[in-house]
DNA sequence: ATGCAATATTTGTCTAGACGTCTATACATA
DNA sequence: TATGTATAGACGTCTAGACAAATATTGCAT
């Protein structure tokens, strides 16, 4: 390896790393080199590619976990849809940082469409839910939830608490439950949808509806989200 | 200087100048003490200084320069309104970087307010070119400014080469201009700009109308800004 | 085959020192 | 006065080595 001068050692190895993984020499999810094979190949002390690291890593290029390795990032998470696929355990399978932060929250009447789906009669109190799921920092997907506020009553501050639906759920009594219909479709998000999801508001989002049911088949959620379709694909097997 | 153990020592070291800027012990603007006064004062050695440094450059609350010192980001840049007031002389002269970006630029029948000001007849072709400003890569205002067609034809390709409206009436032969008037108020932004300003929908700006002509006193350009209001204030003397 | 403990691998942090690059300042020169 | 030069101060890059922390692997005992 040759280094031009002018520009840094690091850059331009930060620069050679960025074009491997354009093409596809390093693919999303595969294991970059070790610190140590890097420093073999482009004859440089170890700090130095750590410095182009860094810089990947800044860029969320790359994602480096101590004892692991360094992994290119996949800048597109798949979304299994089955009946018991949770949000956190996927992203924390693929060795990601979840979160779900609530935004806001509230005890409205459920309108027809709600209490349909909810198998209450309209009028019914029901919790409205509205949060962002985030993998690394990162938006993926926001989320209103509508659930019987009788049944669940205070499990507002435990969401908040545990930042885990399924978790509440379980404070609850309900230790499974499973997905029942999804419905699928693509839209344009809401200006304030698109800025929770950081990302453009011509850039579309995969929405769905969904119904959730306790082990006895009683409805405990319905939940309507926008996923950005830049950074999460929806898989149906 | 004692370190808590499970805490890297950078990390001690971010967290306390963090709360020194917060305290105002180094206030927005401030030069920061040197690498080897943090040295002397933390009892490290300089690249864990560098390390904490690196982090607040990362968030944006200070800023380096080779050769100068660090310095606290200031979060509001003063913006002088007066005959001569450029606004890339403006943020250098701050040390921070400008840059004007072109989004949009098209030619158009001006109507009567725009014919108004710049003094043309209705109907006249003008040229609209829709900007952002920066410093340091942070938008500090989105402009429109509309100038006589027929004067100024092929100035786009100009600026977008100088990114610089005073550098592009050079090249047509005006080498002063001055602003007449401008016109002050504050509303609340359009998602479109909000989002250009990577600001939120409830923040204001602050807007202005403004008239530059040339050394003869014919009017050259006609032109509303949109200021961040968190960014920019906006002097008069 | 399973579970556990020891070992190896890999990334994170800290120190030390050398030299390069950029800026500001003082000084000499024209 | 203006300009160029020398120098000092400050940040940028690179190397070298040691140890810590997290993870993966190996091998042994059951």
């Amino acid at each position: 390896m040759d280094w031009e001068p002018g520009l840094s050692i690091w850059k331009q190895i930060e620069k050679q790393l960025l074009s491997d993984i354009a093409d596809g020499v390093f693919a999303p999810g595969d294991k970059m080199p070790t610190e140590m094979e890097l420093v073999r190949r482009f004859g440089v002390n170890r700090h130095t590619v750590r410095r182009a690291m860094a810089a990947l890593v800044d860029t969320n290029v790359v994602r480096v976990e101590q004892g692991r390795g360094a992994f290119v990032q996949e800048q597109i998470l798949d979304y299994p849809l089955g009946a018991k696929t949770r949000f956190s355990q996927i992203v924390s399978g693929r060795h990601r940082l979840p979160d779900k932060r609530l935004v806001s929250s509230e005890v409205i009447k459920a309108n027809a469409t709600i209490a349909g789906y909810l198998d209450l009669k309209p009028g019914t109190r029901v919790i409205e839910l509205f949060s962002v799921s985030e993998a690394d920092g990162v938006p993926l997907a926001v989320a209103t939830s509508y659930l019987p506020a009788g049944r669940f009553d205070g499990i507002v501050e435990i969401f908040k608490e545990t930042k885990s639906l399924t978790e509440a759920f379980k404070r609850f009594g309900i230790d499974d439950y499973s997905r029942k219909t999804t419905r699928i479709s693509a839209t344009l998000p809401s200006s304030r949808v698109a800025s929770l999801l950081k990302q453009a508001k011509n850039r579309p989002v995969i929405s769905t509806e969904s119904i959730d049911v306790d082990a006895d088949g009683v409805p405990i959620e319905f939940g309507t989200t926008a996923f950005s379709s830049d950074r999460v694909q929806l898989i149906v097997e």
